[in-house]
DNA sequence: TACCATTTCGTGTGCGTACACAATCTACAC
DNA sequence: GTGTAGATTGTGTACGCACACGAAATGGTA
């Protein structure tokens, strides 16, 4: 292993100066500057990241902002493992992070949370940019302050995020008519059931459904799409006779796809005998999801990580912040297909952070 | 961040001291011992691993005996890529790897690669260990000079590895089984074909094949499942003609599945009109699998992430090695499923990875 | 009390890099 | 030839930890 050392004994130079050029620091003669690059390239030379961060040791301060997680909402449970994963990695880079909550159907909680996070002055933030007035209050600040950002799972275009880490909605809308499509026989129809309406995550929802409907005018354009959709958070738990009436005046619904993370909700609603004849195709692995996944009633689930989402978006700022390494302006999250035979191969990482905590 | 010497002057001792209770390196009184411990739990004082690696600085080797890829055989490219990009990364740690290579088909080229390995004197060995009689010569000489050694990809009962890390081939196998369930109608019919019989991967296909048949035992019994056996590896390339009678004699049969990673090369011999109207199912995401997926010729296939296997094998018998961590006996990697719909976003790591080289 | 064997502990150095500061060197003006 | 500014390069220290070596403290014995 070849250190600055061996480099600069070759070189007939000190160490320093072959850390100037490495680091494109300036103040070196274009002729040792050149014989010092041959070398490194000769010895194939790389950094010692471990030795190059002990010596950096900045104390850097990350900041997050995400939504909490309770038993109604658990979704956001699985980034948050992730952040914390990653925090804990991190640290030994000198690199410490806060995460800042808030309700995420409360602008008034994400624009407090805000508040308190920037008053310990962050070298950079991670955040869930979930409301796109506040957002933009939001990231007027950060902007006075020169402080970089990154957004994941929820993007928001015209800010000039580091980055956006998420799924590409759309994409995922498709692959979910794939999946539909592979469950049902010709003349058989479809059900996507909306469980709220105008609420932070319309946009992916949306696009999701457009990608869904796309995937079907391009493969089978006969194949007809109901949807039903419900105003209120809550209202799918209280409205199950609306779903099951309609199922029953539209006997050839033969699958229904539910857009959100909320798939276990809506079939917990669906009456028994129904629920046997028709196949789901619902996101995430909540674990009330995969429940309804082990039990047979759900039958895919596409996951969009969102443990390494969470994990990603830690680990891509600290790079950014100790090695200056600048991350592409958008890192797609896999979209993984879960059913009830492979779920317990996918998330053993996260499972095992949990049991750890 | 608290530091060792933090601990060291809130007990009123040296950092030397503590270094020594951390590692349980004896030579320190019961009541000091005694009084650190406290502290460093009170402080929740963790190691800081960046210096921990800077400092130990042993220089360890470790030896990975792989098989060699070609256009013909390019499964193990990828596993070499894993394998590749972590080996960079663990240099940092003062560790570096040497791979070793053979030809998969040919026992003696196995036994001398390893003879090659075993004279740098490794201080652990990462290996696939494809012939079982070999391998006890192998493991034998390994036991004697007491170099710890780990199973990837292809997995052998009856040695004292530290660990396997690889598919669950039968789990893998059911999960075939409902992927094409979901492909078919009642009443079509399922053909099997083995692209050959009797080599090294012939357990982990067999386990595959036995789980595909016991997901339709369990579920619809009445399906039925044939077989096609070819018995030399390039069989299949010519035998193209007994693939296609076979189907004109069956023609219920919708559905095929490729318990190998050759599903591309049977799709190729199969005519275009019986194709189209059978789904295929198949293993590997290797180039050409990919070819077809893309093309809508195969529908699912299922991966194993040799990349990661490559890649976490690397650094698991790392931190045993560094950090004395001892790894779980079995490391199952996840059952992918990958359509035309989601490869893209499934192997982006590895392709970057191989992009820059 | 003097002496020695052990136990217990502190000190110093090195790992590979970053960076501030000091030292040297160059070119040019006088 | 001398002086000086500016360019170029060398030196020293810190980062947090591991480990070797030797110093101090302890305890027991004559």
């Amino acid at each position: 292993m070849t250190t600055i050392k061996d480099i600069a004994k070759e070189a007939n130079v000190s160490a320093g100066t072959v850390d100037r050029v490495l680091h494109n620091r300036g103040g070196v003669s274009p002729k040792t500057e050149e014989k010092i690059k041959k070398i490194l390239k000769q010895k194939n030379f790389k950094i010692n990241m471990i030795a190059s961060s002990l010596a950096m040791k900045k104390h850097l301060k990350i900041a997050t902002l995400i939504p909490q997680f309770d038993h109604q909402n658990i979704f956001w449970k699985s980034p948050y493992s992730g952040i914390q994963k990653a925090s804990q990695e991190v640290n030994s880079y000198g690199v410490e992070n806060h995460v800042f909550t808030f309700d995420q159907f409360n602008p008034k909680s994400y624009l407090n949370a805000f508040k308190k996070l920037i008053k310990t002055e962050p070298d950079a933030v991670v955040m869930v940019p979930i409301f796109s007035k506040e957002t933009s209050e939001i990231i007027e600040i950060l902007n006075k302050s020169d402080i970089p950002y990154l957004f994941f799972n929820v993007d928001l275009k015209g800010f000039n995020k580091l980055c956006y880490i998420g799924q590409k909605s759309y994409d995922a809308g498709i692959l979910a008519g794939k999946l539909s499509h592979l469950c049902i026989s010709p003349g058989d129809e479809l059900l996507v059931i909306l469980t709220r309406k105008n609420l932070y995550d319309h946009e992916a929802v949306h696009e999701r459904v457009k990608g869904f409907v796309h995937y079907f005018k391009e493969n089978t354009p006969k194949t007809k799409i109901h949807q039903l959709q419900f105003e209120q958070p809550d209202e799918v738990e209280t409205g199950g006779e609306i779903i099951n009436e309609f199922l029953t005046k539209n006997p050839n619904i033969k699958n229904i796809m539910v857009p959100s993370s909320r798939v276990s909700h809506v079939c917990k609603v669906i009456e028994q005998k129904k629920l046997s004849q028709i196949k789901l195709v619902g996101f995430d692995t909540t674990s009330q999801n995969i429940e309804a996944l082990k039990k047979g009633i759900v039958t895919f689930l596409i996951s969009q990580k969102s443990f390494n989402q969470g994990y990603k978006s830690i680990t891509t700022i600290t790079n950014y912040l100790v090695h200056k390494e600048m991350p592409k302006n958008e890192i797609p999250t896999p979209l993984e297909i879960i059913t009830k035979e492979n779920f317990e191969f996918s998330h053993s990482e996260e499972r095992k952070y949990s049991m750890e905590n």
